[in-house]
RNA sequence: CGGGCCGUGGCGCAGCUUGGUAGCGCACUUGACUGGGGGUCAAGGGGUCGCAGGUUCAAAUCCUGUCGGCCCGACCA
């Protein structure tokens, strides 16, 4: 049967949502695709549903291809195998938790790497049985701090999770191929621009992973990548350290006075009045900024830390919250201060004259993590531990040591690649898949053996592939919506072709309607817009709704033509009426 | 966790300062006109003003509490 936009079960909206900031979601509202329940969670109305069917089926086709086979598991889940592999305390607010009437723990499933595990264990018992992948399109629950975005970054979500399980580390390589080639192909298909980049696996656990980044200026992941082919997430980036600098001329500290210089600009600045560098001026990057946090681990202790970043860089609360994971951080406040008088805001460092001050054995007692660039020889501006005093001439090595390494400073445009390969670039990017080689984590810790050839229990080695349904619905909205409305690509339209009738002729709607079922009879998706309405309503809705292929009888009809219009382009091209059904055909092959 | 802003028909908003019959636009219904870019006119339907308590003859409006939403921030030494 014919679906009329008389009978379809939507309503643009004329205005803008207020709470919409993003196009994909502003259009998805406006459109009629999906309606808001509550922050981060939507409901899918029939043009939305559509499109996210159409995305799940392009993903089951190239699984099956690849030999995965398809399961579902719940999303209400117990305690116990989330206990057993300590996700029910890392994965911390982001998790739903509820109790049932026994008063027993559950949880909405944010991920299922623990149940796949466990269905594995309860059916493989031997490499006759490997390698083996699962895979599920199920809809995720995560209780995410900031939703935001629409379907960008909602609480419930649908995800195709898979898993693969191998004897080896070679066997974990190839499956995680496969899945990258799968990956390819799906993404292809669905017309993303989009780059793989080195990634960080989090909470997740496990060595290597790649994101795939849909390339969108408003995307939450900024990546950098080099002239030589490098592409990581920020998060993910290793600065290269320099080498060290020969230190033998550089003067001894001091100690100088440096009276109401709260930020850097006003230490540079003040350096360069009253204690100018013979050889340049003084700068940011000559300068040691000294951060302070405090940690928390998991079990709820903390302690604070200080990280000594040059002056010119800020902490990247992104890299920071990677290198510090599964512990979390919290803004030192004016309370902990007071717990840590060796601390004084401004004034920071690690010596105070001679005396250490940070670090291991220094007297603040105080955790001291320095940037990979401050290595031994480079000198410093930076604080005294004494209000009004910086200290000059400080030494790597020479002056201080700290604790340690943490590389949490900003990623900028221009600096070395650690490919070696020329400057990075920063650009940003929407996560629509990420790959992971797990490793034995989860199967060590639940416990997933299989016999060898020699008859031997070898731990199985996991890996695991997620991959954002929604988040795509949403992805490619942004990429392809306009001013005008959405725009989808052919493969993933609700429709292929809205049959759009105007005028008063009723010689024009039948045959309208006559078309629509000649197309519906070719086996192509057809909407027919028959509404009694005003042509500039249903030309504008035609182009809210983005369905790929118009087709407008009205005003041509008299002389026995029809319109075709290409939303994507805009283009418009006028064929006899006779013709319209081979012409259609052939303008929706390609 | 902190700060700011906001909760009024399905959507977008005004009204609150100065308490007195709840409004506007869109959407919706009916009719007429119109018929290639959200058209015109007329007549309609639809709201416990987030919730609770208080002040008052009277509360959308003032007070207290509470729940929810949006945005920004969280160190920049």
């Amino acid at each position: 049967m014919i679906t009329s936009l008389n009978d379809l079960f939507v309503r643009t909206l004329r205005e803008d949502p207020a709470d919409a900031f993003f196009p994909s979601h502003r259009w998805l509202v406006r459109a009629g695709y999906i309606r808001p329940v509550a922050p981060g969670i939507y409901s899918w109305m029939p043009l939305g549903l559509r499109v996210l069917r159409k995305i799940e089926d392009i993903v089951r086709e190239e699984f099956d291809q690849m030999g995965a086979q398809e399961v579902r598991f719940p999303g209400l889940l117990p305690r116990e195998p989330y206990q057993i592999t300590g996700r029910w305390t890392e994965y911390g607010d982001n998790l739903f938790r509820l109790k049932d009437r026994k008063q027993a723990d559950m949880l909405l499933g944010p991920t299922h790497e623990e149940m796949f595990t466990l269905m594995a264990k309860d059916v493989v018992q031997s490499y006759k049985d490997l390698p083996l992948t699962l895979y599920q399109i199920q809809t995720k629950y995560r209780d995410e701090a900031r939703p935001r975005a629409g379907l960008l970054r909602g609480r419930e979500f649908v995800m195709k999770d898979s898993y693969s399980f191998d004897m080896d580390d070679a066997g974990l390589r190839a499956s995680y191929l496969a899945h990258r080639e799968a990956y390819i192909r799906i993404f292809d298909r669905l017309g993303f621009d989009y780059r793989i980049v080195k990634a960080d696996a989090g909470a997740m656990g496990g060595s290597a992973s790649e994101e795939f980044l849909a390339l969108a200026e408003n995307g939450e992941d900024t990546f950098a990548y080099s002239p030589g082919g490098y592409a990581a997430n920020v998060e993910a980036v290793t600065i290269p350290a320099p080498e060290p600098v020969d230190a033998s001329d550089t003067p001894a500290a001091q100690v100088a006075d440096t009276p109401d210089v709260p930020t850097i600009a006003a230490l540079v600045a003040l350096s360069n009045e009253r204690y100018p560098r013979p050889d340049r001026p003084w700068e940011a990057s000559d300068t040691l900024k000294n951060v302070v946090i405090k940690v928390r681990e998991l079990d709820g202790s903390s302690y604070p830390l200080v990280i000594g970043v040059p002056g010119d860089r800020e902490v990247d609360e992104k890299r920071l919250e990677v290198a510090l994971a599964p512990a979390q951080f919290e803004p030192f406040t004016e309370a902990d201060f007071a717990a840590y008088p060796e601390l004084i805001p401004g004034y920071i460092g690690p010596v105070r004259g001679s005396e250490k001050v940070l670090g291991e054995g220094g007297s603040a007692g105080v955790k001291y993590l320095t940037d990979p660039r401050v290595v031994p020889g480079t000198r410093w501006v930076t604080g005294a531990n004494e209000a009004g005093k910086h200290v000059y001439n400080l030494v790597a090595g020479r002056d201080f040591v700290s604790d340690g390494v943490l590389d949490t400073a900003e990623v900028r445009t221009g600096d070395p690649s650690p490919d070696g390969s020329g400057p990075l670039t920063l650009a940003r990017g929407i996560e629509i898949g990420h790959i992971f080689q797990l490793g034995r984590k989860y199967a060590a810790a639940l416990d997933l053996k299989v016999l060898d050839q020699n008859g031997k229990l070898v731990t199985v080695t996991m890996g695991s592939y997620g991959l954002g349904v929604s988040r795509a619905v949403a992805a490619i909205a942004e990429s392809t919506a306009d001013d005008k409305g959405l725009s989808w690509p052919r493969e993933v339209a609700p429709y292929d072709v809205l049959v759009l009738a105007t005028g008063k002729d009723q010689a024009i709607f039948d045959a309208a309607r006559t078309l629509a079922e000649q197309l519906d009879a070719a086996n192509v998706a057809v909407l027919l817009d028959d509404r009694k309405a005003s042509p500039g309503v249903k030309f504008t809705d035609s182009e809210v709704l983005g369905i790929p292929t118009v087709v407008v009888l009205g005003r041509a009809f008299a002389a026995g033509n029809i319109e075709i219009r290409d939303r994507a382009t805009g283009n418009i091209r006028e064929v006899a009426y006779t013709a319209a059904l081979s012409e259609i055909l052939a303008e929706i092959q390609h």
